[in-house]
Order: C-alpha cells, then structure tokens, then sequence
DNA sequence: ATATATTGATTCGAATTTGAACAACCAAGG
DNA sequence: CCTTGGTTGTTCAAATTCGAATCAATATAT
C-alpha cells in the first residue's frame, strides 16, 4: 500500500455523490417517517420485511440480516415495536433458543398508513429526481456494489486461494 | 396523497440497492477507519475538510454543514478530536461566540497515515465495483439526488414562481 | 453416548447522534 | 442609543447503535 491509487476527479464525485446521498436521504426519510406513523426508518423496513412474508413473521437472526442490522440491535427494535404493539414476539416450537416476530394486526395497519407518505418521499427525493435511464443504470451499479460487500461476490481482488 | 404512485421494479432495485449499499458501505467504512487510526468516519471527514482549507481551520457551523451533522454532533466530535490531539480549538477573534476549529500538525499525520487505506477501501468496494461508464452515470445521478436533497433545486415539484 | 463446536437471542456498557433549550452576542433599523 | 431578531456554539436528555460477553440449546464428531 506505499502508492496508493487516488480517485479520479469523477470518482471522487462519484463518492462524494454517494456519502452526500446516503446521509441526507437516511435524515429525510427518518424524520418523515417518525412525524407520520411515529416509526424509525429501521423499525419500518423491520414491517416491511415481515409484511412480505406469508405469516408475516421471521426469525430474528433471520430478519436481522434482512434489514442489515446487529442481531442486539434487532432485539432492541423489536422491543421497541413490540411495546408499541406492533409486533409480538412467538416462541419457536422446534427450537427452543428460536424467536419469531410476527405482525400483529395493528403493525400491519401501521404500516399501511406510513406506506403510501414513505413511498411519495423517496419518489419526490430520488425516484423523480432521475430520468427513467437514469434509474435502471442506478439500480445496476447499486446492486453491483451491494454484491460485493455481501461477500456474494466473484473476484474480491483476484480469486480466493483454495 | 389518496392513491400514491408505488414504485415499479427497477424503481424498487434502484432504492433497495441504494439503502443496501449505503448501510453496508458505511459499515465497511466504518471498521476500516476505526481499526487503522482509530478514527470513526465522521472524524475522518473532519479532517478532510480541514486539510482542505487553506489555514486547515474552519469555523464550527460551516465545519458541521460540510460534514453533514448537526452542530452538537460537530462540538461532540471537535471535541474527541481534542481530545486526540488531531484538532484545536481556537478563539475567533471578530466574533467572540465563534469558534475555529484547527488541524493540528498531528491531525495532518493521522490524516496522512489514514488516507491510503480507506482510499483503497473505498476503492476495492466502491469503483472498482463498475465500469467507468458506471461511475460517471452514478456521478451524475448522485449529485442530482443530493442537490435535490440540499434544496438547491430547480424544481422541488414545479418551478418556484418568481 | 459424550465431548466439542456452533448457533440463537439477549444483556450489558460504551459511544454516538439528534433536537431542544440556552446564553451570549452581533447586526440593523428606528 | 437600544431594541429586535437572528447567529454561534454548547449543554442536556433521550434514543439508538454496535460488539463482546453470556447462557442455553442444538448439531456434529468421535
């Protein structure tokens, strides 16, 4: 690492671009999702997640990769939302150390409230903001990236040795 | 807001690609910094900011607007920087409520040593990600989300009447 | 069967972030 | 001059995040 290669001008926006967006988009989201429905932008992509599934309820290892947070961090959203009586938490049958989350009614009304002002604020903000070219481009290299920092990914710097 | 336009699927890869980078990144980011100089990115960022000033000092309120944090978020973060021997503070001397905030020659070193590595972090998850192609399409439309963001925007939802 | 390793979830402490409240101060107009 | 309004930076409490440690239970291997 004696030399390192330094960003291009375009790279360098590239990434400022990047940092720029991702913090003022998470501040925006967060404070018009908690003026509305009183929600976190976590606790909301946490309904979100169990919405989508068929007896809206998950593991919560399971749902902790999905919303891409700590498993302490869950038990604290969970708490959170579990107090607020949007979710309970069930006892796995099979597996005594298991949790399930599961929406409850309330959660699912919840979350159909803060959908549609959620959903009009990243249009507003994002979508809208961009030609339609623009958004599938977006969506490639984002994906991309994502994949690489999953790990799911070809070549981290030249094949692992195995 | 009665019947909201959802999102259709690349919109929805498009933002769930966004969300999916920005936290992991910020992680990744995170880690790397904190492990190296023991700095936490927004320390870094500060000291970006500083370098990249003439005198490496920068009055408090425009220090926080650069690095996107509140002001109390900024005086927390001056101050563990003070406390690290990376920064100063120093008296403005026309104003008496303001304050500089100053790198200090040790705050350069850090810098210096830290930069390499997460330019090559940034690099490896980051660029080296897409095509060149892609980073100059990504630079574009992140910039055009962040100005929308910032506000100075031509058009929030219609021309402003003037 | 039994020892060993791994997994699931929580608890805990430390670090950080935000907005509101605050105190002191500058700037401008009357 | 002096009031009025906006600015500057800090303090404060509350909320949230993470990782390490923990404890129990399960899976795996011998």
């Amino acid at each position: 690492m004696d030399e390192p290669r330094w960003l291009s001008q375009v790279e360098m926006r590239a990434w400022q671009g990047f940092l720029v967006a991702s913090s003022l988009m998470s501040r925006r989201v967060e404070q018009q999702l908690k003026s509305h429905e009183g929600l976190s932008h976590p606790q909301y992509e946490v309904l979100v997640r169990l919405s989508a599934t068929p007896d809206g309820e998950l593991r919560m290892t399971e749902l902790a990769d999905a919303v891409l947070t700590s498993k302490s961090g869950l038990t604290y959203q969970i708490t959170q939302l579990e107090k607020a009586g949007l979710v309970r938490r069930r006892d796995c049958p099979t597996d005594v150390r298991g949790t399930f989350a599961v929406l409850t009614e309330e959660g699912r009304r919840a979350l159909h409230d803060a959908a549609p002002g959620h959903v009009a604020l990243v249009r507003e903000l994002f979508i809208d903001a961009l030609e339609p070219g623009q958004i599938a481009l977006l969506a490639d290299a984002l994906e991309t990236v994502g994949h690489r920092l999953r790990g799911d990914d070809p070549s981290p710097s030249g094949p692992p040795v195995r």
